[in-house]
DNA sequence: CAGTGGTCTAGACCACTTT
DNA sequence: AAGTGGTCTAGACCACTGA
């Protein structure tokens, strides 16, 4: 088992993540963790810990005495959102080979709730960037990010604002993304943002009214994306906590 | 450190969190781990367990190197999704403190999406039971619960079907729900769902479409959920995966 | 009662941040 | 250079399942 890039509990696990997916375990049971363990040449400690994720991503349950097992209801999960980076990791996923269009770059005053998610003062500016994603000639997700003036250089462009915003983050100003607090909330379509998803106004979707923070608890971002949920479906487990 | 009872990490985690949410904490700095293990008199991989868990939830955030810090955008997060179990749990969660109203316990032929997701045969039967969750005078969740006949007995009164469902099958099919697959769709409540949660017709919602299987894989029921998002809003931290 | 996953320990070394 | 969290090991014992 080579050691170097990503952790040996990373590599254990998506050796096994790909041994579930080609349905190469018996009746979809995989071997004892000591078994696992042995064959691979690491800890038991590392294949559990590889384990535990698979747990989480619902690709396998756990049943304490009586072993592990591959979870097809799991495996259908391509949404997890709490784990959901970039949207376009997320379509890929989804296995769409997605396209972004950035409909506008513009610089103004924030609104008073991105005045509030940024912590600006009242008199605080924003850029904002719009973009759409498309898989085809379908629009799925419409995200307009504000970001404190200042932060980002000012001459930033079509190309900059299309890819991932931490990247951009990381390229131009030196900063780690690291978390977003995101709320989900039911809306109907206007007609402005049905335009742009190419649906009739009135259609009902899901925004993501999120912010996002480095590391430190500074916020860099605000932001609200809505996705077309007749293209793509949230869809999560749930389980009880603390397991 | 007392040790009966919820694991050793579990009471570590409560018991961190409860200085947490008291701001027990210098500057939301928290002592490192080594510190914290002889302290507690417990391992390293003790607290860590349980700080993971605390990363989690959103109350704080590590940084390598630096240190381990108090989230306070984190701690505003009431409603983890995807550790979400009963709506009692999740309102008492939100500082209300819920009581239940049963609409309907009846006995029918499954809609075909309930007889999929069920695996019934076409002419499946299912028992189904709504109810409405209140917070004081205002009504917060509607929930419609659909399980195969036979696997609950017949005499399933509204002193049954107030409780938690998981509990339902644990004392009457001493059955164990294990996880849920939920999909989030957005919707425009209708006459009689809005009349149900006291609102107009036309609201748009979330709506928590999900399947509850047993360890062994096995579907037990098949509920939908309506939440009214001006009394109860998701929110969730979002990451990066595999950390 | 044999076998499985669940919990916990003690310790080593590494990667990164801060001073 | 010192201090912090991140990874990994080897081993012990417990709780639970199923034949």
């Amino acid at each position: 088992m080579i050691t170097r890039g990503p952790s040996l509990t990373e590599q254990v696990r998506q050796h096994l993540k790909q041994r579930i997916v080609e349905d190469g375990f018996e009746e979809g049971r995989i071997p004892p963790e000591t078994e696992l363990a042995a064959e691979l040449g690491v800890s038991r400690t590392t294949v559990r810990d590889a384990l535990s994720r698979l747990a989480h991503e619902g690709a396998i349950v756990r049943r304490q005495g009586a072993g592990t097992f591959v979870n097809p209801a799991g495996l259908r999960i391509k949404t997890r959102l709490e784990e959901m980076w970039s949207y376009e990791d997320m379509l890929r996923d989804h296995g769409f080979t997605p396209s972004v269009e950035v409909l506008a770059i513009e610089t103004g005053p924030a609104r008073q709730d991105t005045a509030e998610a940024l912590q600006l003062a009242d008199d605080g500016t924003v850029l904002t960037m719009t973009k759409v994603f498309y898989e085809d000639d379908d629009p799925v997700v419409l995200t307009t990010n504000h970001v404190p003036a200042g932060l980002l250089p000012d001459e930033i462009d079509e190309q900059d604002a299309a890819g991932p915003i931490f990247e951009l983050f990381e390229r131009e100003a030196n900063a780690q993304l690291s978390y977003y607090v995101s709320e989900v909330v039911p809306i109907v379509l206007d007609g402005v943002q049905a335009t742009s998803l190419d649906v009739t106004a009135g259609t009902p979707a899901i925004s993501l009214d999120e912010t996002g923070f480095t590391g430190e608890g500074t916020p860099l971002v605000h932001a609200q994306s809505i996705l077309r949920d007749d293209l793509l479906r949230l869809r999560v487990m749930r389980r009880q906590a603390g397991t």
